[in-house]
DNA sequence: ATCGCTGCAAACAGTTTGCAGTCCA
DNA sequence: TGGACTGCAAACTGTTTGCAGCGAT
């Protein structure tokens, strides 16, 4: 928590209460995280908060780097998370939408080589899996 | 072609011009279109076509399991894809938008079968790879 | 006292829906 | 002929932007 802060001061952004809300809110969120679920979460402890602050303090925290947006099928927005030093995947729920990381790349680098030779040049991927949590499977 | 309007008319689905205009516009897209750009194609023959019945008719394609939605990064709003029968990924340029196939699915299933284990169950994954094309390499 | 940040409201883009008229089967 | 399909317009959702005032530095 601190240690962004420190980021913004140091490139001069100022600290407001709510961009503090914003981010105790997204790191309370479990690392994952929509605009409107990090609203919510804020809300409770400053009502007065509008969405298009969640928004534009989570771009600000996307371009310096900290936290990431990532693609989850559905239609309920974009997913924000915090980048951590490994490159990892998702298992997302298909039914309760929660989303778990994979501390692996299952990705077999061998044959990607063999993609970029046909002219490609890869910079990056996205890999998202779907399925059935061990919840919903069990309780559903 | 007349095998998606066999399919619609086994169904009881009504073969109008526009539908037809449609899945041909759909197929002539080389795979891969969104509702938009199938709209631009459709019009260049039939100029009154709205955008809603290029949804509509997408939706009710997607329905019946002959095409589907896939997930590209970018705002310019969902990807339809013909499904075929080989599961695939693809290959995203950053710099001109064009996805390409993959004819193969670099995933290490082995290594999958370990995160089941901790009680997801998998059901399907989505992977697309972001980078730039041979064309964009050598003529940028 | 700045100048960035905020809330509000309005604008956006992509998508969906209600409705009355059209047209395929 | 009748129900499915269409175009239009309006609604909706997630997101962005313009603006005037507020407040961290």
């Amino acid at each position: 928590m601190e240690k962004l802060i420190t980021i913004l001061r140091e490139r001069g952004y100022k600290i407001t209460p709510q961009r503090r809300a914003v981010i105790t809110a997204f790191l309370e969120s479990d690392k994952f995280a929509t605009a409107q679920q990090i609203l919510d979460r804020v809300r409770e402890t400053n009502p007065d908060m509008s969405l298009d602050t969640v928004y534009r303090n989570l771009a600000l925290l996307v371009n310096l780097g900290v936290i990431s947006e990532i693609n989850i099928r559905g239609k309920d927005g974009n997913i924000y998370e915090l980048i951590t030093t490994e490159h990892h995947h998702h298992l997302v729920c298909l039914n309760c939408g929660k989303a778990e990381c994979l501390d692996f790349c299952p990705i077999n680098c061998e044959k990607l080589e063999n993609a970029s030779k046909n002219g490609f040049n890869i910079t990056s991927h996205s890999l998202e899996f779907y399925g059935y949590c061990y919840n919903c499977r069990t309780t559903g």
